[in-house]
DNA sequence: GAGTGGTCTAGACCACAGA
DNA sequence: CTGTGGTCTAGACCACTCT
């Protein structure tokens, strides 16, 4: 039932949400189903709920924090089109997790002549160190001027080719320890999920061509001089915050980078 | 009301949807709102309502058809989600239609060093000609093997330097008389729309890296043999019928090619 | 069978655009 | 002022999953 207006009636009810939930943020006149949006992320953020969990029910979500289940459902609709939940019938709704297949469909977008994608099947570390970060990386990471970082190299294989030179650079900070780290797995979006609790939301990449070094030619197998493909991606959390900057030099011979925009 | 099943009822609703519009399709099982959507679509392809139309109300189709405003309203969210429609509250909902911005935003992806990106202001035409399609052009574009198409091959400018080479493959009859045009606009999406009918709706992109030809070189003031990103787009019609294929190589020294995922 | 999301309806009020 | 889309509610039934 409306009291006065609309408008008055949600401000009441978010704050009462408020309460009930130690969730804290400005007191919102935008719509509800985006005050439940922001709430919903925030548990995430925070950590009550991770990846992977089964999210309170529409109906009992919308009891919790007095609003109308259709209010909470366009709400969970809008953050599973962003990616964030998966519905599943009859089970529920969960936070999303890095599967493999996710991975491939969402952030892997080289394939091979006949169109279909595939993940590299092996990758060689060349070398994983931690030292101070130099200028351009604690500018795409946003790090203080001195802060560490952890800079991983490594060749990695498609169709049992050398084909991609890569070069990984994360904070320190939010990677504690993983400079020491011996097995580094090819989906390493799942690690940082599992291990630091990280989650890549959001992928930013700018691609270029660029004539191979002697070292890459070696590497790949191919002359110096030849054509690469440079994928330079910015990798951002839930909260929008950068973590991993990742510098890829690619094959393009035998395989491309797939785009589709409708 | 309900008389037996929801199903039924869906069924009945839009058997007279059908007798009303001259819509057909399959009898659906699906969603109604699924159904809603499709015909929609039919409606846009077969020109009962083209770009820049205002569609009727949602109360009014809803009334139309005989379904209830909240699935219509479905419908049309989805259909906006998809670039097909757009909204303005107050005013109405409209067929999308390729504005400069529009094509800048979902189907241009080169930008400058600051990340920021810009359309060519200049094209210079090298050639517009009709011919037989080869066999790569007519399975790309799933025309006949003798089938003609119109090839233009075109300079493009970024930043006051030429940055691109163009190759435009188009089946010559869907674009009659195209080979004649002398003014040939630099955002031909548009042209296409005004002149031809033809709403590019989709376009698939993928991508590599290549060595400069001489001619290339030359035309772009590079070296022979240094590296060029080759974009290999085909562009398809509401329908998924694919109508143009561009071939664009491109200075990557000065321009990147952005790409942004959630 | 109980509980979940998926679909559909009916009706209310709000915010905005245009006559 | 009228009509449009935008938001919110309440309640119904369906399809699916698990126990």
């Amino acid at each position: 039932m409306h009291l006065s207006t609309n408008s008055y009636n949600s401000y009441i009810r978010i704050l009462k949400a408020y309460e009930l939930t130690d969730f804290h943020a400005q007191p919102g006149n935008g719509p509800l189903y985006e005050q439940v949006k922001h709430l919903i992320v925030e548990r995430v953020v925070s950590g009550v709920w991770t990846p992977g969990d089964r999210l309170p029910s529409e109906t009992a979500l919308a009891r919790e924090i007095n609003v109308s289940q259709g209010t909470v459902r366009k709400a969970m609709d809008d953050l599973c089109h962003e990616n964030l939940l998966v519905r599943h019938q009859g089970r529920g709704t969960f936070v999303s997790i890095h599967t493999a297949q996710r991975e491939l469909y969402h952030f892997f977008h080289l394939a091979g002549a006949d169109g279909i994608k595939r993940l590299p099947q092996r990758s060689d570390v060349v070398s994983n160190t931690r030292r101070r970060a130099n200028r351009a990386e604690a500018e795409r990471l946003q790090l203080p001027a001195a802060a560490e970082v952890i800079v991983i190299k490594r060749n990695r294989h498609l169709d049992g080719q050398p084909a991609i030179i890569e070069t990984i650079v994360l904070p320190a900070t939010r990677f504690v320890g993983f400079e020491r780290e011996t097995d580094i797995p090819n989906e390493l979006y799942q690690r940082y999920e599992e291990i630091f609790g990280v989650t890549i939301h959001k992928v930013e990449e700018s691609l270029c061509a660029v004539a191979a070094t002697r070292a890459e030619a070696k590497a790949l197998g191919i002359e110096p001089g030849a054509p690469l493909l440079e994928i330079d991606r910015t990798a951002e959390t839930l909260e929008g915050m950068p973590v991993e900057w990742r510098l890829s030099r690619c094959d393009s011979r035998t395989h491309r980078y797939l785009n589709e925009n409708v």
